[in-house]
DNA sequence: TGTACATCAGTGAACGCGCGTTCACTGATGTAC
DNA sequence: TGTACATCAGTGAACGCGCGTTCACTGATGTAC
């Protein structure tokens, strides 16, 4: 009843924490309601439908993801650096908030079936497409399919965070970045080759 | 009425290509019954519940794919050899039978969130880190984190299926195995480059 | 300052709906004689 | 061969339940005078 932010805050917060540790699916109106400490009613003031409250936060998290490996990938850098820039970010937003990370780890396939498509240039698999496409292009890489380059660039990052998940692996991606940019840059078999020649 | 194994067999298959188009949870055992041509009861004729047919589903898939991992990691072959064999086993698989990889891949963490435990041999990836570990251990691999490069072996081959799935790439992993292995072999970081330059 | 009023975040009871599941029943099949 | 019976996969109507959502209402707050 006071106060609409905090409440527009917690019933967010409390979402993405049910979320990630029981399923999108596995949580209920009442379920979020009760974590925030309102109504389940009192959801329908912030939000149209509990689908919105979803789509928001899966929309918004995906975007600001999309657009911090975008502002990697514009510094006037070679592309390795660059490349670089984008693992190093990710591996900081992981440890930053590693719930929202994992909401969209977890969450990625039930919310790409049904979510509005997301501007490109807020959507981080094409701002690594796009950058990885332009390098070969621009022959500082290897020819080769940018989309399989660019997935495996992505897999390496994406499956570090799932083992960390599942408590496969201890450590956050920041404490094993430097590990994670190494194996990147292995897979772009750039720097190593050319630098030997 | 007429043909158990059939009906069954009908369920079964229905319902997985049902997972992978809507997702799990928006599958009702009406809708599979529907696409089975037979009444939501006759569900329970063969299962005790939806859960169970799921589970059958995911568990059953899952220790195929962890069973054809530990054949080819059991070879008399060096890692990097077994690897490969690995590797192109699973782009085998995804051809072979591309719904139930997909299914794998898509509902892997709704799975694994309430999956009765799998056994560790017929767990793919406990097959792969044991593999890798014991490579390691044994001086064929360089000293690192064995979870950190399988993580990343397996999400090389993931991300490839999943960019498959949203046709971001176009063809199947078996069309691109030589070059998923390719990227594999490069992770390592092993003796491959002496060996093969 | 005190009073009256508008605002609107949040409430609580209620709704219809589709869900997973149950159960008494059906009827085609295989078997016994 | 024909008849009687047991089996059991599959049926169809019905169930209770929890879901997302609605709506008339409440009452604390800020504002006007």
């Amino acid at each position: 009843m006071r106060n609409a932010p905090d409440t527009r805050a917690r019933i967010r917060r409390e979402a993405l924490a049910l979320f990630v540790a029981r399923g999108v699916d596995a949580v209920s109106v009442r379920d979020i309601a009760a974590a925030a400490g309102c109504t389940p009613s009192s959801l329908y003031t912030h939000w149209p439908s509990l689908a919105a409250l979803i789509g928001e936060l899966f929309a918004e998290g995906y975007a600001a993801y999309g657009r911090a490996l975008a502002e990697a990938a514009a510094r006037p850098l070679p592309f390795l650096a660059r490349l670089e820039a984008m693992i190093r970010r990710i591996c900081a937003l992981h440890a930053e908030d590693r719930i929202l990370f994992e909401f969209l780890l977890l969450s990625q396939h039930r919310a790409l079936h049904a979510a509005p498509p997301v501007e490109p240039d807020a959507n981080p698999i094409e701002v690594l497409h796009r950058t990885v496409a332009a390098a070969i292009a621009a022959g500082e890489l290897p020819p080769g399919d940018p989309a399989l380059l660019t997935a495996a660039l992505v897999g390496v990052v994406v499956q570090a965070a799932t083992f960390a998940h599942y408590g496969r692996i201890a450590r956050g991606l920041d404490a094993m970045a430097d590990e994670i940019v190494a194996l990147c840059l292995r897979l772009t078999a750039a720097q190593h080759e050319g630098a030997r020649r």
